[in-house]
DNA sequence: TCAAAAGTGTTACCAATACACCCATGG
DNA sequence: CCATGGGTGTATTGGTAACACTTTTGA
């Protein structure tokens, strides 16, 4: 497969992980009088290390990589053998391997995943000694930089909040307006026009009436909605045909593949190597 | 670092590679009386593989991780070693991990890359026996899924070009704004307004009027731009802070952070695993 | 003076905003 | 009948598309 080649051999691969970051709406944890509109705000689960380095910091829920699973099914057993959650939406972010960030540990390259659950499933998943839920703006010191694979995951879900479905994925699958637009401020981290946003929402096409009502308060009734993609169809994404192999009946629904935003970063440049007389290639 | 728990250790870890899709400006290989105005294209080299599976297959160029040196090092080390090309532009893709992708090889885990070339060093570099510049739109059977990947590279671009610089690094570090128009109708795949265009390149505020002027014909001179990013700072990536350690004099320029458009894709749910009492974590 | 490309002006339209307003409901 | 949230109307604005137009240059 490409390996074999002298000046490569010299030094041997690097360990590889899986990472997620599990993300699900949950209660405002700085209730001062919020001046914003939104009553909710982004927790998510982390473990605690039980080996060095870091021992006993709290981390990103990880695993191992198998090599007869994809890297999706992968995350999707490092999310659910530590938290016991099940994501209804799942997302590679991306691949960390700077030699640097392993502190003293061995050379890792971790396949960072993010993932999105329901209120509902958060709510019922109780911390332990080992396993605890933490609001977002107020995390504790993390191993490694999973503190600052949060922040990507973070800012990676405030962009892609504005042309996909992921909003709905914290949510269940139907929900009202309002519930809607709590999400959507909860994320940006500000307030949004309920009128505006009512009517953007309804003029995307992507929304559909339940027909059902339901009454948060004691007030006027509002009316449930179930997310509809519109079939506008963006470009296949080339891992969908290989992938889902694996299938189960509470398997997380798919979503259509689409082009959006991906961080920009300046890249380095590598010393001087032995180049091989035929050029390596790969699967 | 995590490894170690009993469930795990069933199966090895797969192996790693690095891929990098790099792409230039190029003449048109179709050139029946193009109907739009653009007259250029994306080509890419690739390399001929010299192993099972797909011998004397095309393939993107590729080589291995090396533990001591960052993904983008090891990237641009790939890119560099096959090619002999020095890219203005380099960025993590994708990681594919699928097991079905390696077709009788190994398990195989790429770290994709994607890198921007400028005309010039593509045109200097010259095909032999083993690399050979293919256009965009008539690429030869690949190996592996390296035909899905290249795909979702070039919609990568496509969607990248309207909110970052990624267009001037196809070119010269300095362009007519006929030119940047140029890049731009090769890259949508159709042809845009000249007026509108102009305007809106010149309201971004990311263009610098460098005072000279060039005759592409023997017409009116054209001014020539320079690309000055306005500092509208973006969030800072994770890894830019570890990452560059290997600086070289003709290291590719820095581009500043921004958060963009990735693709959503479906998941899949893995099957029962032995879940261990306490949650690894690792870095 | 002509062709070709550089560069400007003008209009129409659409989507997002701000905010005023009416409607439905239970207490 | 009032408080509260559900839901609608409307004027303004800013960006973009379409395209007509003027200017500059060498041949």
């Amino acid at each position: 497969m490409g390996f074999g080649n002298v000046s490569e051999r010299r030094n041997a691969p690097p360990q590889i992980g899986v990472s997620v970051v599990i993300l699900a709406l949950g209660p405002r944890s700085h209730d001062v009088r919020d001046t914003s509109a939104s009553h909710c705000q982004l927790w998510l689960p982390l473990v605690r290390r039980v080996r060095q380095p870091f021992l006993g910091c709290w981390a990103l829920p990880g695993g191992d990589l198998r090599a007869d699973r994809s890297l999706e099914q992968s995350a999707y057993m490092a999310l659910e053998s530590t938290t016991s959650l099940h994501p209804r939406y799942l997302e590679q972010l991306y691949t960390f391997g700077d030699p640097a960030r392993s502190h003293g540990g061995l050379p890792m390259v971790s396949i960072v995943y993010w993932a999105l659950v329901e209120q509902r499933e958060a709510v019922d998943a109780e911390d332990d000694d080992n396993v605890r839920w933490f609001p977002e703006d107020d995390l504790p010191p993390l191993a490694f930089d999973h503190r600052d694979i949060i922040d990507y995951a973070l800012a990676r879900l405030r962009s892609k909040i504005e042309y996909s479905d992921v909003a709905t994925r914290l949510l269940g699958p139907t929900f009202t307006l309002r519930q809607l637009h709590g999400v959507y401020e909860a994320i940006a981290g500000q307030s949004l026009d309920l009128a505006n946003f009512r009517r953007k929402m309804l003029a995307s096409g992507d929304l559909e009436d339940t027909g059902r009502k339901v009454r948060e308060g004691r007030q006027r009734p509002a009316a449930v909605y179930r997310y509809v993609p519109s079939d506008t169809l963006g470009i296949a994404s080339p891992w969908q045909g290989n992938a889902s192999t694996y299938s189960r009946q509470d398997m997380i629904e798919s979503a259509d593949s689409q082009i959006d935003h991906e961080a920009e970063h300046a890249t380095t440049h590598a010393d001087d190597a032995l180049s091989p007389l035929i050029p390596a290639a790969h699967g």
